[in-house]
DNA sequence: AGTCCTTTGAAGTAG
DNA sequence: CTACTTCAAAGGACT
């Protein structure tokens, strides 16, 4: 498309206007060779852990395509760490996020194990889930046009579908997410607006849900720009196997979202969020990695030596 | 309130 | 077909 006006002065973002995102480089213990994360030094690094948590499954890999009894080293703990949120208890009873429709789900059924049985284990309590806002949401989703949901934007369970989102989406989300208030449901005159039938998690994506906390937890940092540096170097460093249950996980998921939403096109979420233009991609970045927003400025990153020693 | 940051992967667009 | 762009999640920082 509009290639060149796609652009941003990187240096606009990491040097002045956007200096609050100089990241710094850590080093992951959990990775070979002391990989190093870049972070920002204005995430409060040492922060007081929130000591042990309990965990949850969250992708109990139990039977399915990747059962070769290995076992992933990272217990899925997707725990809500912000001050003890209360989410509103979920019906164990739920079978899956992504209900199947009555009929009509042909090929993915055999696997469909993964679901009833909780990929997506809706907990009792506490836990983050993927889509848990959009299941808290409860009756707020309205005017799904999908044929397998309910008018209210439910699906025919009776669970808002979790890929459904109101049209402000995010902030929407969070208001249940983060505040969980009782969100005196959302003005019925905003009705019209259609919501938003989010994109399916790619593998990354669900390896992310699902270990977030974890690092959190360890690293005791809660910027996600940081902490999605390391998943991302801890997601390199997984073997073959472990990265497959990811990639079984999302393909399945795909499916899944197909099934329900057999119109729907990822385009139709194009241009839902603005976008700062980026600048053009340069081949010559010399081994560069890709990012959203040019490449990688790792010759940004601060010395370690400025980095609080518990994460060195 | 909205955007950026950051990651990978899927899917879309443009040429 | 290739190269590039956008979005998906997350939450603090920033505008």
């Amino acid at each position: 498309m509009d290639d060149g006006m796609k652009h941003q002065d990187p240096g606009m973002y990491k040097g002045s206007a956007y200096s609050g995102y100089p990241f710094l480089m850590l080093s992951d213990p959990y990775l070979p060779n002391g990989s190093m994360s870049p972070l920002s030094n204005k995430v409060p690094v040492v922060q007081p852990s929130h000591g042990v948590h309990p965990l949850t499954p969250l992708i109990p890999y139990s039977n399915d395509h990747f059962s070769h009894g290995s076992h992933s080293p990272h217990l899925p703990a997707d725990i809500n760490q912000k001050q003890g949120v209360h989410r509103p208890s979920q019906t164990s009873d739920i079978p899956g996020f992504y209900p199947l429709p009555p009929s009509g789900v042909g090929q993915i059924t055999p696997s469909m194990g993964w679901q009833s049985q909780s990929v997506y284990p809706l907990p009792s309590c506490g836990f983050r889930q993927p889509y848990s806002s959009a299941l808290s949401a409860g009756a707020s989703f309205s005017r799904f046009p999908h044929p397998l949901m309910l008018g209210s934007g439910m699906h025919t369970t009776g669970i808002p579908h979790p890929a459904i989102v109101p049209h402000s989406g995010k902030q929407e989300m969070e208001h249940y997410d983060r505040n969980m208030k009782p969100q005196p449901e959302p003005k019925r005159e905003k009705e019209a607006k259609k919501p938003t039938i989010k994109k399916p998690l790619n593998a990354f994506m669900l390896y992310m849900k699902e270990m977030r906390a974890k690092v959190i937890a360890e690293c005791t940092l809660k910027e996600s720009a940081a902490i999605n540096q390391i998943l991302g170097r801890r997601w390199h460093a997984l073997s073959r196997e472990e990265q497959a249950k990811y990639y079984e996980l999302a393909r399945k998921e795909r499916q899944l979202h197909m099934q329900l939403y057999p119109g729907w096109s990822a385009r139709d979420n194009y241009g839902k969020k603005k976008r700062r233009t980026r600048e053009k991609q340069q081949d010559s970045n010399s081994g560069g990695k890709r990012s959203a927003f040019g490449t990688y400025k790792e010759k940004d990153a601060v010395p370690a030596q400025f980095l609080p020693m518990e994460v060195l």
